[in-house]
DNA sequence: TTGTACGCGTTATCAT
DNA sequence: ATGATAACGCGTACAA
């Protein structure tokens, strides 16, 4: 194995190991005679420093940590997770770090997430996504004054620094512009009640619906597991109504692919019967019939903003806002 | 920032240093009592040993590097990439090996990914994904006995550890399906001419058409580029052919779905007038019409035993076979 | 059984 | 301008 190391590289060109290092770290006090001989044999022996000893001598890793509270199997067909990882490694990669990944598999391991890849020092500072926001470590961490960020929303106090969409603006902008299309009778197909994602989204749709003076019916809303058979029982529900909806906002594109195809089978024109709206904007979308009109999270922007927070916090600079709020996009095709 | 060291740990306990790395390495050696004293401190305060240090000391980090010569931006919507991902973190995981994320972004820092992530030592070893098969670095790294596995096809020598698809067994395994099926004008829609992969399966393609005593037929094969639109292109070429191919292999199931698109233009019926099977299964195969038969490249397996042979590389063990070849099966639904 | 002392490969602070 | 030397935090050979 290589045992290539300072010393060794200085006892080639014939000075000591701290000019070595000095040449290396492009000290200009090094005389020009001694620095070639140096690079020369840095170069013939293909030389590159021990990232491990640099890491223990600096304090610092360059490394960024991502830690996912999922099992990994469940990652492999998530687009919002290649999304993530490329965009923190394109925005991490720019100031230099590079990324650890890791996913809690077991129970036990959450905890053991942390210790290791943060307090052990391993990388200098972690991403963290889906995680339960009553996390007591989280504080922990917040305490000791280990930098990280937290995507997603953060409910307990503000210790905390966070990026997260923006829920309830994009369910509001989405139920606005079905709005401004006429729609009247607009239906809701969330994901289960309980999430804060589906209640943030509520809000939204809610506070749209009346802001333009239109009254919160709850027989409209419906909440899904976001399987594309909770959306498809879902629309077939509403538009069984009596009152039937002229739209429907889903929470996810697979959700609405579902409610596509109840409108199908209810013989109704989509858009011209019942609008429909996605949420995240998958590849799917312009692969359906009608091609479906989809509210996008925008996810590069989302773990730009987290990463070169993260970075600012590394390295101490100030950081303009502890809580990001990413704006989404609605991307219009046809079903709406 | 956390002062909390093995020294600070031994004063608070009233051991000495050594004692404090004893207990936690599990030395049977070391007395209850002083035992019972350390862990106490060890609790008290919430200490974990720093990896930088125990990376150093050991030379090693229990880090697998994955390197993509792609760039980030161009990672966020491959499936391949987020399955690939998630299965080494699954399997590195069960080993207890963290992973390192790397895209080589400008051609410049092809160079310095190998160099930065493998020779620098921050990680263990490397997993390279969609090399260059005739890097010289590779060999580079190879002489210096770094251990590395590589993804996909590796032509030059054997000196080199890979994992790779079967794609001539799985294009063979595709074309002698529709032999099964009565098909006898078989085409072939391939990506990039030059490409390896084109090439193999093309191969594969070939060998079953002649092992049925058929001839091969130039004419009925295309090249395209991945993109729905080559597909369509060559599809719709294939059927104006006076004597047109009754079935049609697409290297990609973006592809194919192009060659569906340009069947129902010539009114043909699919799988009834001429039949369509994709490559990778994504998961745009449920949602066209009809539903997309593929052929699925298992992926989770690919990166296993990547990722397996790779441990058995770093931590000594004998690897059993230098280059495994992963089989790929095919997922029946409508189109063929 | 426990403590002392050294080295892992750097960088940085001293002297010279 | 350069060389010796001291950390960084840990594991372990050696001494006691």
């Amino acid at each position: 194995m290589s045992e290539l190391k300072q010393t060794e590289i200085a006892r080639i060109a014939r000075v000591s190991q701290a000019t070595v290092s000095r040449v290396l770290n492009e000290d200009p006090q090094v005389n020009e005679d001694l620095r070639q001989r140096v690079l020369a044999a840095v170069e013939a022996y293909g030389y590159v420093p021990n990232a491990r000893a640099q890491s223990l001598r600096a304090q610092h890793s360059h490394t960024l940590g991502l830690v996912l509270h999922r099992a990994p199997s469940s990652l492999a067909n998530d687009p919002f997770f290649s999304a993530l990882i490329a965009s923190i490694l394109e925005h991490g990669g720019k100031h230099g770090y590079h990324l650890c990944v890791d996913a809690a598999r077991a129970v036990h391991s959450r905890r053991a997430i942390y210790e290791e890849l943060l307090r052990t020092r391993r990388v200098d500072g972690l991403i963290l996504v889906e995680s339960e926001t009553n996390d007591e470590r989280m504080a922990r961490l917040n305490e000791q004054g280990f930098p990280f960020v937290l995507i997603g929303r953060y409910e307990l106090g503000d210790g905390v620094y966070s990026v997260d969409n923006d829920n309830v603006g994009a369910a509001r902008m989405a139920t606005e512009y079905l709005l401004s299309r006429g729609h009247q009778r607009i239906a809701y197909i969330g994901g289960p009640a309980g999430l804060v994602l589906t209640r943030d989204r509520l809000f939204g749709y809610r506070s749209a619906l009346e802001a333009a003076g239109l009254k919160y019916d709850p027989a409209l809303v419906m909440f899904g597991d976001f399987s594309e058979q909770s959306g498809y029982r879902s629309a077939r529900d509403l538009l069984t109504l009596t009152k039937r909806p002229t739209a429907i906002l889903a929470l996810d594109d697979v959700m609405a692919i579902g409610a596509l195809q109840a409108a199908k089978e209810h013989k109704l024109a989509v858009p011209k019967d019942v609008a429909i709206i996605g949420f995240n904007n998958s590849p799917l979308c312009s692969y359906v019939e009608p091609a479906l009109t989809s509210v996008a999270v925008d996810i590069p922007a989302l773990a730009r903003a987290a990463t070169e927070m993260l970075i600012d916090l590394i390295e101490g600079r100030p950081v303009s806002t502890k809580h990001a709020i990413i704006p989404a996009q609605i991307v219009k095709r046809e079903s709406a």
